[in-house]
RNA sequence: GGCCCGUUGGUCAAGGGGUUAAGACGGCGCCCUUUCACGGCGCAAUCAUGGGUUCAAUUCCCGUACGGGUCACCA
């Protein structure tokens, strides 16, 4: 590879949400710069003024922000070689089709869209492959200077040869060839004067010194046309990297129909921002070693595009939530704590309640935070529950002896001062001891007693101490009281 | 349909002419344990298919099937 510095570019088009495979996208080339000590570029095309998106710029400014992948080149910062806003680069891409023009490289067309489309229409019903049929190709001088001198509108299309092969280059596919012939002569530039994005890419990557590409893969088969332009110009390829699509399920795409194809879908739905960038990037790409929770100075360091895959990877949700939760144990108490806080108060109003003690419990049993809610809404209230929750087979109770366990449990508790977690156990402990049976006939009992439910975040003990000495009383006296008849 | 690309367990995937074909998620089982989790241990499960080449193909070549992409004045 050259000495130049590696730039790469994350080019979309501000026409909605952003996607997950975007996203992926703009990580693997955020990464490939960062490997390399170079830069990450951001450039916006807007040159479709029709699906442009009020708003949309803002939502992938925020995205990236977000994600942490921030740009060194940019339209909000500026850099070198801006403007970093395709429609405000209009001047230079005509100045360019007109170069290719003056080379005889591309022509003047025009062709209107009602006989394209007449013309596209006949190709297809004789079962041709629709293509332009380059009737304004070979226009005399005379004809383009009176079309233009009357102000036709007009576009100028790539003059590709008619004969040959291209053959291009990229890093995981190899080199793909493809005859000419198959290659349509493309519009170039725009009766409004914008520039495809066919063209746009190639003239601005080469203009912004861009060294790798990094795109999805409907591109691959657009790439002969680039390469074409390139050599027209008489410009440099750069190094090119097709990422594959992220699936749905075998035979589609994640889209927008899923109504989770979008990075904030997932955010919203309580999973953490590194989690869901750790998680697509391994969408795709493989670590070498076994490791596969990467921060993204992790994923800098560890990154390499032969890690790659040529093929499509199904979105498995499951594993997402699995990454999130090793996210979430591995968090500091403190902090869980903190992101945990709303959503235990969307089913706990009590305020006499310490959200540190129960975020604890709560840590190792939650795989995303809207888990959490459902866990502990046992706290302000005690449920409605069947008395059969008091047998289980392995702690040998039933409802007898839990009855019995309760009454045994009740004075002890009553007389206990020290209502902490260590004071609770010490005191159970000791009745256990002082009765000689199993652990779990005295403290299972406590906890359907205490929680009314068949799961909960933490034993008996820990849910008498959060819950506090006056509720846990009253709990289990309502639990005798549903034994006894 | 033409052209291009792809295909290793349910999913993400490593590997690559000779291997017991990694690992992770999920599943199942066991252990730990006051439930459930967490943690630990273990089990089941994969080279799409047919031909070559070769002493030897999951790996290389060709075909087939299946899947994807593309064929716009969208990107």
């Amino acid at each position: 590879m050259s000495n130049l510095k590696v730039r790469t570019r994350f080019a979309p088009s501000p026409t909605g949400y952003m996607h997950i495979g975007n996203l992926r996208t703009a990580l693997f080339t955020y990464l490939i710069a960062k490997k390399n000590n170079g830069d990450f570029i951001l450039r916006i095309e807007d040159t479709d003024q029709e699906r442009f998106v009020d708003g949309a710029t803002e939502v992938i400014y925020q995205t990236l922000r977000d994600c942490g992948l921030n740009w060194d080149e940019g339209p909000d910062i500026g850099g070198p070689v801006g403007p970093y806003v395709q429609s405000e680069r209009m001047g230079i891409f005509k100045q360019y089709a007109e170069e290719l023009v003056q080379k005889g490289e591309a022509y003047y067309c025009f062709c209107d869209k009602e006989r394209l489309d007449e013309a596209r229409k006949i190709q297809q019903a004789s079962g041709m492959t629709p293509a332009y049929d380059r009737h304004c190709r070979n226009l005399s001088k005379e004809e383009i200077a009176q079309k233009l001198a009357a102000g036709t509108p007009y576009v100028i299309r790539q003059r590709v040869p008619e004969t040959g092969t291209t053959t291009f280059h990229d890093e995981l596919y190899g080199d793909i060839s493809v005859e000419n012939a198959v290659l349509d002569d493309q519009i170039l530039l725009k009766t409004d004067g914008m520039p495809t994005y066919n063209f746009a890419n190639v003239v601005d990557d080469h203009l912004m010194g861009i060294t790798h590409v990094v795109r999805g893969n409907e591109y691959l088969s657009s790439a002969p046309k680039y390469n074409l332009l390139y050599q027209s110009f008489g410009w440099e390829v750069p190094i090119y990297i097709h990422v594959e699509h992220i699936m749905r399920d075998a035979t589609h795409k994640l889209s927008k129909r899923d109504g989770d194809a979008y990075f904030g879908d997932f955010v919203k739905k309580g999973y953490l921002i590194p989690a869901i960038l750790n998680y697509i990037a391994l969408l795709g790409w493989a670590p070498k070693g076994e490791q596969e929770i990467f921060s993204l100075e992790e994923l800098i360091n560890e990154f390499d595009i032969s890690g790659l895959a040529k093929s499509p990877a199904i979105f498995d949700e499951v594993k997402l939530r699995a990454i999130n939760g090793e996210y979430i144990r591995k968090m500091p108490l403190e902090q869980f704590t903190e992101i945990a806080t709303p959503y235990i108060k969307q089913t706990v109003s009590r305020t006499d309640v310490d959200y540190s003690v129960i975020s604890a419990c709560l840590q190792n049993r939650t795989e995303m935070l809207t888990d959490i809610p459902e866990q502990v809404d046992f706290i302000d209230a005690l449920p409605e529950y069947d008395t059969a929750l008091y047998c289980h087979k392995k702690m040998k109770t039933n409802e007898e002896n839990s009855l019995d366990s309760l009454k045994a449990v009740l004075p002890v508790l009553e007389a206990l001062d020290n209502w902490t977690a260590e004071g609770i156990h010490e005191a159970l402990f000791a009745l256990i001891a002082e009765l000689e049976v199993k652990n779990g006939l005295i403290l299972w009992p406590v906890r359907v007693a205490v929680s009314g439910k068949q799961f909960t975040p933490g034993g008996g003990i820990e849910i008498c101490e959060i819950i506090g000495k006056d509720e846990s009383i009253a709990r289990i006296k309502k639990g005798i009281e549903l034994l006894t008849k």
